[in-house]
DNA sequence: ATCACATATTGATCAGCATCAAAAAGGCAC
DNA sequence: GTGCCTTTTTGATGCTGATCAATATGTGAT
């Protein structure tokens, strides 16, 4: 994506809300299993969300099954706040996944109650439709190479650059994040390797390290 | 697109802010000619705008010249809210428009000084974020025709479904919102044209009767 | 280790939309 | 109205990415 600066460094606790936790605010946790849902589009918006462990996929299906991924969630991200009383997208884990929810009701009450918080939900808010915003580029004119590349720039900046990034989604998942299918993704991804710009660790095909950064952003458009 | 109930008889003084409005915050009233920039993406994000009449397009730019339209607001509509010091994206004026603009830190001011109006705030942003989730989907995973019956549902939505539609934007407009090309937009229109769908109203090609609203439906997936 | 199933890669072909091109229609100044 | 420029439509062709298909690799259970 376009703006990758201040999204590294994500720690739990140190996000938009840190004000809050520790106010009895979040609640509970709740562990979910690989490939279960967490929330389904329509469904009342009761919790809001925050991975401590894991990653979720967010998005919405048309009625043939068509389906576009709106994000991917990774430790310290909040997913599920929504305005009107139900949800707008489904939300499901990636791989088994630990979060910690409270009411939706309880937050916006707490939250109406002390000044500066406000900011910090709206800015919660404001940045999700940044990256949307940043998204909506890609999709709308952005090719099968550049989409990939930014992907893969997306998250090794979301993991904090690591030296082997690992990806918790399948390539059917990016496949319908990036607007593309699972075999245009496999080819982007063996012409970037074949380029030198990134190479499989391990037997897995979801261990990356990527080569060069700069190269990949060129890519990028 | 998916979501077009309450999204009619939006009247000015009558949207999010109305608390806000008569209170001296909005400051003063400003016109810009057709094809006129309102502000560029990166331009210190001093205002707040209100269309009063006519139309204006946000969008985003890649290096090479591709466009990608966010969003086209109409008379009633706020645009240019931002949580940081610059925007993010660029405005232009799609014909001659009035707008009422406030200070950004204004506004902040007073709505951190009232109880509620945080609320409404926070849902202006959230309703921007829900037709940017709709819009990932028609983007990532619709047809040129799903888009631009998608489009004109949406357009009619908005208008309040008036007999005769009015569309402020050019072919090319339209394109760079629903990702296609001019020529592809201009098509997809001949076709559902043929298909006894809509009709062109009088000598341009910007006014539009929807024939069928339910088949257009059909058409969007 | 073996088997069954899920995931990923790679290849061949196809289709939808983009691109290139030209003509028609509309808008606007004079 | 006339002329000029912009916008829109329509046509011909091409290319990117989708689809169909086969193979390879990985994973998890027993």
């Amino acid at each position: 994506m376009l703006v990758r600066t201040n999204e590294t460094m994500r720690r739990l606790n140190d996000g938009p809300l840190a004000v809050l936790v520790g106010e009895r605010v979040f609640s509970s946790e709740f562990k979910y299993r690989k490939g279960t849902e967490v929330f389904g589009e329509g469904d009342a918006a009761e919790y809001v969300y925050q991975i401590i462990t894991g990653a979720v996929r967010t998005y919405k299906l048309l009625a043939d099954g068509r389906r576009q991924i709106n994000s991917f969630h990774l430790p310290g991200d909040m997913f599920g706040f929504e305005n009107g009383a139900s949800h707008r997208f489904s939300a499901e884990a990636l791989v088994e996944t630990k979060v910690r929810l409270m009411r939706q009701r309880s937050l916006l009450h707490t939250v109406a109650s002390r000044e500066g918080s406000t900011t910090n939900l709206l800015r919660l808010v404001t940045q999700s439709l940044q990256h949307a915003e940043n998204h909506m580029l890609l999709l709308g004119r952005k090719t099968a190479l550049e989409r990939v590349a930014a992907f893969l720039l997306e998250m090794d900046d979301r993991q904090s650059h690591p030296d082997v990034m690992i990806l918790p989604m399948s390539r059917r998942d990016i496949a319908d994040y990036l607007g593309l299918t699972l075999e245009t993704v496999s080819r982007a991804l063996s012409v970037l390797r074949d380029d030198g710009l990134l190479r499989f660790i391990g037997t897995t095909q979801r261990q990356v390290a990527l080569l060069n950064r700069c190269g990949l952003a060129q890519y990028d458009a």
